[in-house]
DNA sequence: CGAAATTACATAGGCAACCTATATAGTTTG
DNA sequence: CAAACTATATAGGTTGCCTATGTAATTTCG
């Protein structure tokens, strides 16, 4: 089947796209962190790093500047005093919503151009787009493209 | 429409797992200019950086290590001395024959265990997948992903 | 025509986000 | 209870981008 290299080349660029023309306020992989955090509930660290895809010693960087900037809190483990609990903050959730907004608005200005097709399709292809991403790794993480990396 | 925010989700999941999963040989960005010029032909060192998006000391910097694994060569410009024209070499169009042939493969594997209702769905939307993209910046060049960065 | 402004690229230095290797504190096990 | 293991932190390196600035070539215009 050919079209998959047609559909990896559409799919890739629009997130580069998407993605590069966005200023950033944090990584990619901090959002996708506080978003991991909002569906689970507090994770220890090294749990954290391997849904996330990074090396523990990265997560812990990660983690000490979410605390820094006031989005998480680390919390101890009764129970195991070794293991460190991530945990949103209200201040995370606050700036989860905000930033799932802006991206939501970013997305559905560039949708609202396009034709009435074009939109039908997408909608349709949404459960396929699901699936595909369930096929490879563990789920990972995911907020809505705003305010990214480059 | 909140299906943007569902669809935002997707896309960036569904890349962000594809990238993060495949080694990298090359940055995203060198890989895409590598194919901007196996589209475009010969360019200047400034306008490659335009058309990538970022700036154009960063591109000097990607030309000389593209330049130093054989992949680009640097051209005088008759005409204008100060200009660099950045071209592919043999190498670096058998380069990206083989990193399309394997990103297309990746992409297959997966399309290939989706059902065909979900095939269906995504061959669909392919058109409506580039019309996004077009929509956002100028376009950005692009190739199938695969050993990609993280 | 020639000095000033502009353009194209390169160099220098910095930062963010990852990595591997290793240290430290706490827990489990034979 | 010492040895092995586990969870996190620290140290130091690499990559890929950035801004600021330098140099050489070209264009503009008084």
């Amino acid at each position: 089947m050919d079209s998959s290299q047609a559909l990896g080349e559409a799919l890739y660029g629009l997130v580069i796209a998407a993605i590069r023309g966005r200023a950033r306020e944090i990584s990619l992989t901090s959002a996708s962190t506080l978003s991991t955090l909002s569906r689970t509930g507090p994770q220890r660290l090294t749990d954290l790093a391997t849904a996330e895809g990074i090396a523990q010693p990265s997560m812990t960087t990660l983690v000490t500047g979410l605390e820094r900037n006031g989005l998480v809190e680390r919390r101890p483990d009764a129970g195991d005093r070794r293991v460190v609990l991530v945990a949103l903050t209200e201040a995370g959730r606050d700036y989860l919503r905000r930033r799932r907004q802006t991206g939501a608005d970013w997305f559905a200005a560039l949708i609202d151009q396009l034709s009435e097709e074009d939109t039908t399709a997408l909608a349709a292809a949404l459960p396929a787009l699901d699936h595909l991403r369930e096929l490879d790794g563990p789920q990972r993480a995911m907020t809505s493209i705003s305010e990214e990396n480059r």
